[in-house]
DNA sequence: CTGCATCCCTGATGATACTG
DNA sequence: CAGTATCATCAGGGATGCAG
């Protein structure tokens, strides 16, 4: 896990990148595929998706995200916090006590995000619909 | 590669889903989870920006999003083209021609995507500087 | 050119057990 | 409760070869 000097406090040009100021997912390598791979991968668009509702504690967030796994959540919410987009807060009590939310800057993404979810979720008739279509063609026909 | 009949053309329930009309995609299951996967994942999100500029050949496409193989965009336009979101034509012609294109369903999506890729893009320099905060935390102490 | 089939490897994911 | 560590598994993904 090394950790390499990035162009963070300027607009200097980012590794794989096209130019300077440029972040393109479509360029191999650039940075900014990593950040939206984070964002939407299997639990990631998930856990951004239910810290929309509010705060909640690690084991509240298990619940809401039906089906991940203690590994993969806490895996999930490191790489949210790192890239800025969770706040981890822990106190120092027993039993412990942890509770995440989204940074300032997560919630846009996730605000975004949950537009993209949305309107997935309300044309699901639709993409059932032409998955029919499709599997009835490629079996008969 | 069972073909189950699925609740489309109505407002049907959905194995796996809460009840009648709803898609949700925190619940386990959930088809709607499938299609999100299908169009967030690492190749379907870039194709299906790629096609957001219009209409592209196999290779062209190829070319455009940038490090994919021949294998898994093959695989990433199947699937958005089963879940109608991608139009595809084919021309009985030599050599071949295949033509790859966004449908009206997929166009509404893409864009909603188009949306939240520009969002990253543009804050990236906020997430470098998270990085780079988070790890000088984690490695000094 | 398009694109399917096959082999193979790595990384992602999940179940379980253990620690503070 | 909130994780971490370990091991087993499986899907994702790349390389190659072949067919229309």
């Amino acid at each position: 896990m090394a950790i390499e000097s990035s162009a963070a406090t300027a607009g200097e040009s980012a590794p794989g990148c096209p130019d300077d100021l440029a972040y393109d997912v479509f360029a191999r390598e650039c940075p900014s595929r990593e950040a939206l791979k984070h964002i939407t991968d299997r639990w990631g668009s998930l856990t951004l998706g239910a810290l929309l509702d509010g705060t909640f504690r690690f084991n509240e967030l298990r619940r809401r995200v039906e089906g991940v796994s203690e590994k993969m959540l806490a895996q999930t919410l490191h790489a949210l916090e790192r890239d800025g987009l969770v706040h981890r807060e822990a106190q120092q009590s027993n039993p412990p006590r942890v509770d995440y939310a989204l940074t300032p800057l997560g919630n846009q993404v996730a605000r975004q995000l949950r537009l993209l979810i949305d309107l997935v979720e309300d044309r699901m008739p639709q993409v059932l619909a032409a998955r029919e279509h499709y599997d009835a063609r490629h079996t008969a026909g």
